[in-house]
DNA sequence: TAGATTGTTAATCGATTAACAATC
DNA sequence: TAGATTGTTAATCGATTAACAATC
């Protein structure tokens, strides 16, 4: 074969991932970064299959989808998984954000430092509540929502994380909106409505505690799953 | 037809509701409480539709699956859907839970009175570190994971929510499993190897942010969807 | 009754899996 | 070369949507 990798590299573009391949190929992103600092330097389909419990197959239908080309009998390079799909996952690019609301969680995203590692920079930490003004959070003063409008606007930032009471929360979705963000990471347990260009990603805690609690009394009563994941 | 209501009961167990629909409908509840508590006893599939960004059909579809009945010219009684989604999300159970892992994200969970409405109660919570022992987080003293052991015998606690870092994560899930804990709320981003008849729910925050920020970019350079969700 | 809205069956669509060819 | 592992095409499966009948 007289290519190496240069010509092939357009259809990393095309690809339309859907939610579940991109939560698949995060999950292989981590799992990669874990080989990596373990010393090797290729991971195979069946070992992140494995992991994610899923076939091999979609794992390297994902990996095509996203670009990356392994090679028969070695697998895939680990560089090259974190390579592309820093790109893919738009993990490489470098984005500012804010947060909006400091109760306990807003508290705790604000300290929480593990975003940088995906390339988000929280550049404000916001509250109405003006006996919150003034506390610092993981290194942020907490800042009254006056002062939010003008920061966007020197920052150019687009990216807010909405950690408010429901009661808020559209509310303030749309002061955001106005004022020229396009993404929005809710942790609030209410379905925003937005225009069709803004970017909404709902983290629904309740939601996830009911599906935990469903699926256990599932097992609970009926026992577990027929059909095992992969043993 | 002769029948009222009363044989079409049995459905409700056989419905093996999927995940995706186990979310909607974990919404739905959230939309008819809120329904509820404006005044209004009845839903329609439409209303339900237009603030999920779904189809209706796809809304009446789960309702049948979760063996909630409506009436034509009418749509759904709230009173229905809460009682109804009550049981299918196993809200009604009573549960008691540990926290394990007290980093902020810990904290916030302990602090967070949310779950109380989902049935869930907090009776203990526990870190390994000794420096966080003895710390009250939302009324919770943090206590030794020695004290752990005994607990989970007393109260027969069979759900944790694990808040630990990612290289303590499978270890603490081990030992937490032979202590007979059935169910783990899992925040730490890593895929825990569990038996079948132990059931995790991950809240992988980094999935979601790396999600967030995929379709920010994506949206940026290509604009938004052709395809507009339900304008 | 006429109209609105549910409930259900059939059609479509997309995602996953199986089979196998390509290739290092 | 023989064997392992990727990559791809075809088959299956499940979930969503469309059409329409049932019914209040």
């Amino acid at each position: 074969m007289d290519n190496t990798s240069t010509d092939r590299r357009q259809r990393t573009e095309e690809g339309e991932l859907s939610k579940a391949a991109l939560e698949r190929l995060a999950l292989c992103y981590q799992m990669a970064t874990r080989k990596g600092e373990e010393g090797q330097d290729t991971v195979n389909s069946a070992e992140l299959a494995q992991a994610l419990s899923v076939d091999p197959t979609l794992v390297r239908k994902d990996m095509a989808a996203a670009g990356i080309t392994g090679r028969p009998k070695v697998g895939y390079l680990v560089a090259d998984v974190l390579k592309q799909l820093d790109t893919v996952l738009g993990l490489s690019s470098r984005n500012d954000a804010i947060i909006v609301g400091c109760g306990h969680l807003g508290a705790a995203l604000a300290a929480y430092n593990g975003f940088s590692m995906y390339g988000l920079k929280v550049v404000g930490v916001f509250d109405a509540d003006f006996a919150k003004v003034g506390q610092v959070l993981g290194g942020h003063v907490v800042l009254p929502m006056e002062k939010c409008r003008s920061l966007i606007e020197i920052f150019r930032v687009e990216i807010a994380i909405l950690a408010v009471p429901v009661s808020a929360a559209q509310e303030t979705t749309d002061w955001l909106v106005s004022r020229n963000i396009r993404a929005i990471w809710n942790f609030a347990p209410v379905q925003l409505r937005v225009p069709h260009d803004v970017v909404v990603r709902n983290e629904n805690l309740a939601q996830g505690l009911a599906q935990l609690i469903h699926n256990y009394n599932r097992v609970k009563t009926h026992g577990p799953r027929t059909k095992p994941p992969h043993a």
